[in-house]
RNA sequence: GUGAGCGUAGCUCAACCCGGUUAGAGCACUGGACUGUGGAUCCAGGAGUUGGGGGUUCAAGUCCCCUCGCUCACCCCA
């Protein structure tokens, strides 16, 4: 067929979807009110040295997965693949290094990363996320999980897992990485392909390779965990934060192979996973980035946040209760100089705040009773010839089955009162 | 980028193995039985270049090749 459809790994969202989405940010921006967040809009591209500079030359991200493309006036842009380096760059740009050091922001809305799309992965996919700029104390990278854990547990959902752990900083992180490399390199034959190679241009992320004879490597005696490299404030640092997650009683493991993909981490990095959702299980991650905004060309300033994928996030709510369809009276008219009174009476329930859908006379009662139906719709507002004469409405109860003719004044204060109640 | 599975009506699927007339069903939609009253029942109707192209054959939805798309997985992440 000629019909164009939705280009690979988009999709619309429509239907009852929409509400589940719709509850999503509900929570998201009440939560973020709560701990003092405001919201940020920033460009969906940005110029792509951002991301090159930001993200990291040798992540995946930048290396194979960026929608970049060149504007008539030759500059080179790209579709924000995530959300930090942006808001960084606001922050920078902005001047609040100067005047508002420390400020704690958020932001919702869709990257774009060029993957092959599967379960839980889109080309265009949709983050929340929360930053923390200027905030350089554990307590911080604190509230930025208990923010992230509140969310969750708002919407109620379970059979969560949070792994913690702290890849140091530039004095410490280089000292790892160069034990690491000393102690793999006489190993190297028992590496895979991939492995190999990352050895060479970014060693840390090693740690993560999934195949069975590298974990077996890394999980030897000797083998030099990264907890053991840092540096003292590294070190207090992340006692002072697994402190602070006991006392605020949120569960953690400490996975010392957990490194993360971005190359702007420093200190703590975090994930949260679930179970039953196939190959594409975590939730949310984030971690601290000290050297974020030094990267792209601003001065020394902390910063810690997380990032959480809202379709994964989606895909669990869907599984749960259906979402409460929103009050709504169905506006039925007769003929066409009912279709004038319902008109007037729309403009009416607008002003008192009462939802409506009004259809049109070229259909049949029973098709309004039907389609209300479907719509679940509980009330109908009837209008014909006979509740013209007598100046009325017919309100029907799709419910009950009762039917009742009310005056415009009964008629808005019976709908009020069962709006209240729905 | 790699691999596997799958593309038939708006949706879910049948017919495919083993080629054979006009590609069917349920749901949904529209109308009617019921000329102003829904959910149930019955009847009727619209809807498809069987993803696209090529090949084999007297004959292709069915077999073969190519291509596009979808899905899942690898990779990696949200």
């Amino acid at each position: 067929m000629e019909g164009i459809k939705a280009p690979r790994g988009t999709r619309d969202i429509l239907g009852e979807e929409v509400l589940l989405w719709q509850h999503l940010e509900d929570v998201v921006r009440k939560i973020a009110l709560l701990f003092g967040y405001e919201e940020v809009r920033t460009p969906i591209f940005e110029h792509t040295e951002l991301f090159t500079r930001g993200v990291g030359e040798e992540t995946d991200i930048v290396q194979k997965e960026m929608y970049t493309f060149t504007d008539k006036g030759g500059r080179s842009l790209t579709l924000r693949p995530e959300g930090t380096a942006p808001v960084v760059r606001a922050y920078l740009e902005h001047g609040f290094p100067v005047h508002e050091p420390r400020v704690k922001w958020y932001y919702i809305g869709p990257m774009f990363r060029y993957e092959r799309p599967q379960a839980g992965r889109m080309r265009q996919f949709h983050q929340f996320g929360f930053e923390a700029l200027g905030f350089g104390e554990p307590a911080c990278d604190a509230e930025v999980i208990q923010l992230a854990w509140t969310i969750y547990q708002e919407l109620g959902l379970s059979d969560l897992s949070l792994e913690v752990n702290s890849i140091g900083c530039p004095l410490c992180k280089p000292q790892y990485v160069a034990k690491l490399r000393e102690y793999l390199m006489p190993r190297r034959e028992r590496l895979c392909v991939n492995c190999l190679r990352r050895l060479e241009s970014n060693p840390l992320r090693v740690l993560d390779c999934k195949v069975e004879r590298c974990q077996e490597v890394f999980s030897e005696e000797g083998f030099p965990r990264i907890h053991d490299s840092l540096c003292t404030l590294c070190r207090e640092h992340e006692e002072t934060l697994f402190t602070l997650l006991e006392d605020l009683r949120i569960p953690f493991v400490v996975n010392h192979r957990l490194v993360r993909g971005l190359d702007y981490y420093t200190r703590t990095v975090f994930e949260v996973k679930v179970r039953h959702l196939g190959a594409q299980d975590a939730i949310g991650g984030g971690g601290r980035y000290d050297g974020l905004a030094q990267a792209i060309g601003g001065p020394d300033i902390p910063g810690v946040g997380f990032a959480a994928g809202m379709e994964r996030i989606v895909l669990l709510l869907g599984r749960e209760a259906k979402p409460t369809l929103p009050f709504r009276v169905y506006l039925a008219p007769q003929d066409a100089p009912a279709e004038r009174v319902l008109l007037s009476l729309s403009r009416e329930l607008a002003a008192q705040g009462i939802p409506f859908h009004l259809d049109f006379a070229t259909k049949s009662l029973k098709y309004h009773l039907k389609h209300a139906q479907r719509m679940h719709v509980r009330f109908v507002v009837i209008v014909g010839e006979r509740e013209r004469e007598a100046g009325v409405f017919a309100l029907k109860d799709l419910t009950s089955g009762e039917q009742v003719s009310l005056s415009l004044t009964e008629l808005v204060a019976r709908l009020r009162k069962e709006r209240e109640l729905c």
